[in-house]
DNA sequence: AATACCACTATCTTTTAGGATACTATAATG
DNA sequence: CATTATAGTATCCTAAAAGATAGTGGTATT
């Protein structure tokens, strides 16, 4: 592997994980795995994050085409955020970090 | 999936993105997949990484096992900076890292 | 013996992320 | 009609991350 080439990787790791890095966006984006989410639906999930920073993470994600804001077609008025095809694209790496981060627990339990 | 069940999985991928979170971290680790180096491989790979940065990520990682710093066996005197097994189990999360983001760019250039 | 490389350390400054707290306009509920 | 919930905004603040730059003590090379 040429050095060059080594390169384009590190640029690989560093794009995703400003993508998914940080203390709240993976696990917006967990969250939204599970099911498309209204605004305080997901702030009481993630438990301790304040609404500026939701906001800002959300607008980020959108932005990044990772997450869509919609009208509810339930409840009129209301907004719900939801995965695009893209960001579900990235389901399956966050299925990995949850099951590496259960394994790395247990590990640490053991030693 | 219960609210609790939920708030667990946010640790689960919070307690990752430490380890291999932030700007460097996982750049490190995708640097050693490749194969073990020294001090001043790993700065080229990196390109613009500074000394203070590297050796405080390398201590960091070093502390939570996932690296390990030995005497080189080659040129004595040298020191060598390798996975430890546990290190290595977080490749196949890495390469599916580099993957998505592979893809992520293709995209983003195809639209 | 001089030079260059290796693996750091030290200091100072800037940038960014993130949190605390309070507030607001609108809609729904009892 | 009063209360509660929703979906945010606004302002201020702190701590941590990161970068720039310089220096150091040891080793290897020529």
């Amino acid at each position: 592997m040429k050095n060059k080439e080594k390169h384009v990787n590190v640029r690989d790791v560093q794009d995703v994980l400003d993508l998914i890095g940080g203390r709240w966006k993976s696990a917006i984006l967990a969250s939204l795995c599970d099911k498309e989410k209204r605004f305080n639906e997901l702030k009481r999930d993630l438990g301790t994050i304040t609404p500026k920073i939701l906001i800002k993470e959300l607008k980020f994600l959108e932005m990044n085409k990772l997450i869509h804001k919609a009208d509810s077609l339930a409840v009129s008025s209301f907004q719900i955020y939801h995965l695009t095809a893209h960001g579900r694209s990235l389901e399956p790496l966050i299925v990995s970090i949850v099951m590496w981060g259960k394994k790395h627990r247990e590990m640490l339990n053991y030693s």
